[in-house]
RNA sequence: CGGAGCGUAGCGCAGCCUGGUAGCGCACCUGCUUCGGGAGCAGGGGGUCGGAGGUUCGAAUCCUCUCGCUCCGACCA
């Protein structure tokens, strides 16, 4: 892409609404625009990154064999009678009625609309186990809303839906979405901690909330620091062995690691006091085992092998995809903007020329641009007539992780800059090797 | 929902107390100079002062109502 013809309406001032460092660079980096409170439209820079952010959620749920569907955002609102929760849930579930007078709802969340489609298609043990999922756009009227995208009132969340036979499968289907969440956050940059949590008006006992750490965060979190060296990595993974992926929840659950909410001092002082840490953090995913909460009040039953029908066991499970561009900002970022991880920036390269209209310098930046196009990269060029300052502020603003500066001075001696946004290292390199270094850097990603 | 604020040009703000021609910086447009970390000079365009009502010869300014937004607290992906 060329930044002469791109949307990229940067700010050089903080807009004065914005507390928070996320909040403020997605604004000030032309990603978001406030429409109402806490209801935001997405600009071509925000949106590409939420895309992106999107697509390692779906690719690590196929991964471990989850199912993508939509439903839609608006539900009726004799399905939420069925579960009881019509009347449970509050204001905070914006209530509508359309032309004819039916009581609609625009969706918190669907386990009522996923247990009516279960019950209208699956009868029989023998198509367990289940697990679907969508990420679709959810609305919360949340009492004040704040903090941009970290606590929006319309937000775009993954939520899964696991349908299990009996009380050990659906356990199972718990510990493997852990294991699938926590490798869609390290892909993301992030170090979130399964930690565990209070159920709330979902329902359930078995719960763990996913904290990323950050001075921001809404929740106190009590931890053992060992648990922010633990890493999934590369590790393969067989999604149907239960021991194996048992044994990797227990890795990352056993140290201690808690919210306010469930934090027990007892067991928080038996951690080694010098990795005894008290902090902060931003809830960026949760997962639920409710074992028959909605599929007994709705009848979501299965017959079973030996011809009984018994409810459905179920969990479902959530990652705050809007919010997590929030929290990928509190943890990378400075004082010059933010560093977004190779993983899910919008571009993958920042071409700064530094003489537009010079003949040389402009026909090395084509040439940089179509050979990083040519090795599936998306550059990002800036060919506005801009002065060098100008362009290495918005870079740094905007926050690409890689950015190659060609100027005369360096053409000269057939060299270009090749610079990390997270280090503010460079390297003098020809044009080619810095092709080369960049398609090394991203061919893992 | 309790408490506290704020709405003046795209953004950041001054002006309001003490009523009298609507301003500044950034951004934008034109020209010249400049050009490796948000350039300088000159010129230019853009505002129903959130909205409605009232007081007054006259309202951004005073009064009433209303809408919107933000912050602190309680609540939450």
């Amino acid at each position: 892409m060329r930044l002469s013809r791109y949307f990229l309406p940067v700010l050089k001032e903080n807009p004065s609404e914005a507390q928070i460092v996320s909040h403020r660079y997605m604004l000030r980096a032309g990603m978001i625009k406030q429409q109402s409170a806490g209801i935001y439209s997405w600009l071509p820079m925000g949106f590409k990154v939420l895309k992106r952010i999107e697509q390692i959620v779906h690719e690590e749920q196929i991964r471990v064999g989850h199912l993508p569907l939509l439903m839609p955002t608006l539900q009726t609102a004799d399905l939420w009678r069925e579960s009881g929760r019509y009347d449970d849930y509050g204001q905070e579930m914006l209530r509508i009625k359309d032309r004819q007078g039916r009581e609609m709802l625009y969706g918190p969340t669907n386990e009522e609309m996923i247990t009516d489609i279960f019950r209208a298609h699956v009868n029989s043990y023998k198509d367990l186990p289940l697990t679907l999922y969508q990420i679709q756009w959810k609305f919360r009227d949340e009492v004040r809303p704040r903090f941009g995208v970290m606590r929006g009132r319309e937000f775009l969340m993954k939520d899964g839906y696991s349908f299990d036979i009996d009380r050990d499968s659906a356990l199972h289907a718990y510990n493997r979405h852990m294991v699938s969440y926590l490798r869609s956050y390290e892909r993301m940059g992030l170090t979130a901690i399964p930690m565990r949590a209070a159920s709330g008006p979902i329902g359930g006992d078995n719960t763990h909330e996913f904290l990323v750490l950050a001075s921001t965060g809404e929740s106190e979190v009590f931890y053992d620091s060992a648990v922010t060296d633990l890493k999934l990595g590369a590790r393969e993974v067989d999604v149907d062995d239960r021991a194996a992926v048992a044994g990797i929840c227990e890795e990352f659950t056993t140290l201690y690691a808690r919210t306010d909410e469930t934090h027990d001092q007892a067991l928080f002082d038996a951690v080694p006091e010098e990795r005894r840490k008290v902090g902060r953090g931003i809830e960026v995913g949760q997962i639920f085992y409710f074992g028959t909460k909605y599929s007994e009040s709705m009848g979501a039953n299965v017959v079973t092998a030996d011809g009984s029908r018994v409810p459905v066991e179920m969990g479902s499970h959530g990652i705050g995809v809007s919010r997590l561009l929030g929290a990928i900002i509190e943890a990378s970022h400075d004082d010059k903007g933010i560093i977004w991880p190779e993983g899910v920036t919008p571009f993958h390269v920042g071409i700064v020329n530094l003489k537009q209209g010079d003949a040389a310098t402009d026909s090395a930046c084509n040439a940089l641009y179509a050979a990083l196009i040519g090795k599936g990269l998306e550059p990002l060029y800036d060919d506005r007539d801009e002065r060098a300052g100008a362009k290495f502020a918005t870079m740094d603003l905007i926050g690409l992780p890689w950015r190659v500066t060609v100027g005369p001075r360096g053409l000269a001696a057939g060299k270009v800059e090749l610079t990390s946004r997270r280090t503010g290292e460079s390297e003098e390199v020809s044009l080619e090797a810095a092709v080369d270094r960049l398609t090394q850097i991203y061919a893992s990603r």
